[in-house]
DNA sequence: TGTAATATGTTTAAAGTTCTAACAAAAGAA
DNA sequence: TTCTTTTGTTAGAACTTTAAACATATTACA
C-alpha cells in the first residue's frame, strides 16, 4: 500500500500502458530467453495479439533480436525464439580506487567484452581526468575496436552528491567536493556518464544480475568489506537512496559506542571493527581500541597475506579472522533485524577466508537476530573475481533500458 | 531504477492508466480540497475533459462530493468544488495494549469520531475476542449510532505474521502464536480486519496524515519509545515489511554488544537503554547493566512521574532522562545514517520531556551522523495526545481507497 | 443594461491502447 | 493427403487519453 506523493506523480498517459508492458516483456525475455511470442503471452497473461504488437516495436528499437526457430516438443507451428540484442554499442565500467583504477567493457546487456584492465589512480583531479581519459580511449579500442560507447558508469568509494556530480568526501582517495561529472562530460563528449557510490554498485550488480534460479533478488543488502565498510540495500527493486543519498551507511552503527576510533570521527562503528585495517591491527596484537589503525607498521601485508598464514599454522591469525567473523555477523544482524532482506551478499578480501569463518559468522548472526526464521537468512559471499563494483558500473550504462518506468 | 520482478509484476491492462488517474486525482482533491475540476486539470497537468471523465467517475464511487461553487477572484464562471466524500461508513480503530484496549471511531477518510474510549484486555484468547467484540459493539452504538463499519485496524504491540493472521510474538500480551484475524473476522462477520504492528501503525498514521505544508513525507522512520522500541520505516510512501515482515527492529540494534539485557535475549540493545523501565531503572540507581529490568521495586512509578520530578529539582531524574536522551540520539544516528529519512518522528511518554532532553537528542545525533546534513535532520514528537497508533490503525481501513495502484 | 471577455465544465471526435475472435502459416500425426 | 495442433497476424470492438469545439456562468465595462 503506497500513497501516492501529491509533489511528485506521474499521471498516465495515452502510451503509459504500453511502456509498462513493453518493459515486462523486455525483462521477460531477459530472464526466459529464447523464449517465443506465444511463451511470452503465456508468461504476461494476456493474448498474443498483444505480444505480437509490443514484440514488434521493441524489434524496431532494436532492444531485442529474432533468432533462429525453436524446436517444438509436439505438433504445431514452430516458435520464433526471441533474445535481448546485445549489440546496441557497449558500456564502460571504472572503478576507481586508492592507487588503481580498474576497467571494464560489456556489450548492451552487461555481458563482459575481453579482460578487466586497470591503470594507476592520479588523485589530483585534472590530471585524473586526463589520465583517465586517454586510458579509457586506448582500452577501449583494444578490447572492442570501432564500437560505440553508450555510457560510462563510474564508482568512487565515497559519498556523493548526484544531483551535482561531486564527491563529496571520499577518505580513500583524499577528496573532499571534487566535481567529477562536469569534467567527465567534457572528456567525454555525448557520452552519459553515471556516477555511482561503491556500495550501492555492489548491490546494483546483483540487482541486475540474472540468477540461474531466475527469482529476483527484489530485497537484498551487499556489504562489502574492505578498507572501510560499504553497504548498499535493494528495497522493492530499487536502490534505497535517502534524502541525501546517503542511505545505506550501515558501517558505522555502533557495536560498542565507547569501541576503537573509527575513521568517520565516531567511535565504536562496526567499520573499525571489522574492515581490513581492524583485522590487521588485531593481528599485530594491539588491542582493538588502543590506537589508530592509520598507524600500521607493517604496510604491505594485506588481508589476503593473514588468511594464507592462517591456513597454515598461525593460531594468531585465526583468532583474529575470527573475531573479525563475530563482529562481522553481529553487525549483520542489525542489518538483518532492520530490513529483513530475502538474501546478504558479502564481498571483499575477507570472503576468501569464508569456509573457516562462516561458522562464527553464522553464530553471531544467530545470536542477535530478533527471530530464529531471520537467523536463518541467506548470506552469499560475491568473490573478488565476479568484480561487483564493475558489473554495478555497467548496469548503471545498462539497466536503465530494462528498468519500470516510473507511474502513479 | 526500479528493477521488475520477473516473479511478480502487473501487467497493465485496458483500465490501467484510468485507475492510476483516477487515484492520483483523489490524492490531490484529499490534500489541496476545496478544489474544482479545472485547478485539477492544473494540478494534474492534463485537459479538463480527461478530468469530467475521471472526476464523473469518482462521484458514481461515491469517494468525492460536490460541493457548493467556489467563490472566482476575477472574472468567469464560478468552479465546483469537490470534496472527498466522509460519509461512506466507518472505521474502527483498536490499539491493543497490555492492560487496556483503546478505541477510535473515525470517518471513511479517517477523521475522528468522538472520544477515544477504552475497555480491559483479556489475555485469555477466547475471552479477548469476546470481551472486544462486545465493546466495539457498544461503544460503536454509543459514537457513531447506525453508521455500518466498513473495517476494523488492530494494532498490536509484537511480531505479526500477516500472512496468517497471528501474533507470533508479543512480550507485552505475553502472547506466543496466537491465532488472531481468523476468529476477529468470525466475531465480525463481513467486516475487513487488518492487522498491524504497533511500530509500523505509528508510521502509517504520518504517512497519511494530510500534513500542514501539503508535503508528502514519503521517507519517513517512526520511532516509538515505550515498554519496548517500536520503529516503522517508510520508504518511497511505502512501510517497510522485509520477507517475514520483521523489519524495521532498529529497537535492537546495540549500542554497545556487551551492555545491559535486553528482553529479547541479547544484551545491549537500544531498547535496553532506552524503553521506559530502562530509564526508570537508572533512576533507582542501579547501574543500568547489572540487573534484569522487569525486577522494579517501585511497581507503580511511571516515566510521567519522573519527568514531573525532573521537572521540579530532583536532580536525579533529570540526570536519568538526560542519559536516555543521550542513548536516543545514539541510536537515532544508526537510523538516520541507514535509512536517510526526509524526517524522524518520535513517540511515547518521554516525549512530553521533549524541552528538556531534546538539546541531548540533539548533540548526541550530531556526534555519531556520517554528514553535516544528516546531523539537521527535522526531529518531531507525536503527543501522546494525537493517538499515533489508534490513526494508524485507522489509516489500514482508510487509506487503501487511496493508495497507489501496483503497476509493472 | 447590454455586450464583450473570461473561466469552468461538457461534448465530440481523433489517436492510441488492450482484448476478442477469426484467420493464415507451419509442422507433426494419422 | 488430410487432420490436428501450435504459432503468429489481422480486423474490429471496447476502452483510454487528448485536442478542439461548444455550452454555461460570471465579471468587467461601455
Amino acid at each position: 500500500m503506497r500513497r501516492i506523493n501529491p509533489k511528485d506523480f506521474k499521471l498516465a498517459k495515452r502510451g503509459t500502458s504500453r511502456g509498462i508492458n513493453k518493459q515486462i516483456a523486455l525483462t521477460l525475455i531477459g530472464t526466459h530467453q529464447p523464449v517465443s511470442r506465444a511463451d511470452l503471452s503465456r508468461l504476461m497473461e494476456t493474448n498474443r495479439a498483444n505480444v505480437t504488437f509490443l514484440v514488434n516495436e521493441l524489434l524496431e528499437e532494436k532492444l531485442i533480436r529474432e533468432g533462429d526457430a525453436g524446436s517444438q516438443r509436439v505438433r504445431g507451428r514452430k516458435p520464433t525464439h526471441l533474445y535481448l540484442n546485445s549489440h546496441q554499442g557497449i558500456a564502460v565500467a571504472l572503478d576507481i580506487r586508492a592507487t588503481r583504477i580498474y576497467m571494464m567493457v560489456t556489450d548492451s546487456i552487461g555481458r563482459q567484452i575481453g579482460q578487466v584492465v586497470s591503470f594507476p589512480t592520479f588523485r589530483e583531479p585534472d590530471r585524473f581526468i586526463a589520465s583517465l581519459g586517454e586510458n579509457v580511449r586506448h582500452f577501449v579500442k583494444d578490447l572492442a575496436e570501432n564500437a560505440a560507447i553508450v555510457g560510462i558508469g563510474v564508482v568512487v568509494p565515497g559519498l556523493l552528491d548526484r544531483a551535482n556530480g561531486t564527491v563529496l568526501n571520499s577518505p580513500t582517495l583524499g577528496w573532499k567536493n571534487v566535481k567529477l561529472l562536469e569534467p567527465l562530460e567534457r572528456e567525454f563528449p555525448g557520452i552519459a556518464i553515471h556516477l555511482e557510490n561503491s556500495g550501492k554498485a555492489c548491490a546494483l550488480s546483483q540487482l541486475w544480475k540474472t540468477h540461474d534460479d531466475g527469482i529476483a533478488h527484489n530485497d537484498i543488502v551487499f556489504v562489502s568489506v574492505s578498507d572501510g565498510v560499504g553497504v548498499g540495500v535493494v528495497i522493492n527493486g530499487e536502490v534505497v537512496r535517502g534524502r541525501h543519498n546517503t542511505a545505506g551507511e550501515f558501517g558505522h552503527i555502533p557495536i560498542s559506542v565507547d569501541g576503537p576510533r573509527c575513521a568517520c570521527g565516531a567511535s565504536g562503528c562496526w567499520e573499525a571493527y571489522i574492515s581490513n585495517i581492524a583485522t590487521l591491527t588485531r593481528y599485530f596484537g594491539r588491542e582493538a581500541g588502543s590506537s589508530r589503525p592509520q598507524s600500521l607498521d607493517v604496510a604491505n601485508f594485506t588481508v589476503e597475506d593473514l588468511i594464507i598464514r592462517a591456513r597454515g599454522n598461525d593460531s594468531k591469525a585465526l583468532t583474529a579472522l575470527n573475531s573479525t567473523a563475530r563482529y562481522l555477523g553481529l553487525g549483520l544482524a542489525s542489518i538483518i533485524n532492520a530490513i529483513d532482506p530475502m538474501q546478504i551478499y558479502i564481498g571483499g578480501e575477507i570472503t576468501e577466508a569464508w569456509d573457516l569463518i562462516e561458522p562464527h559468522v553464522r553464530e553471531a548472526i544467530r545470536e542477535r537476530t530478533l527471530t530464529a526464521d531471520l537467523g536463518r537468512v541467506a548470506v552469499t559471499i560475491v568473490p573478488a573475481s565476479e568484480y561487483p563494483r564493475l558489473r554495478g558500473a555497467a548496469a548503471l550504462v545498462t539497466a536503465p533500458a530494462f528498468a519500470a518506468p516510473k507511474v502513479a
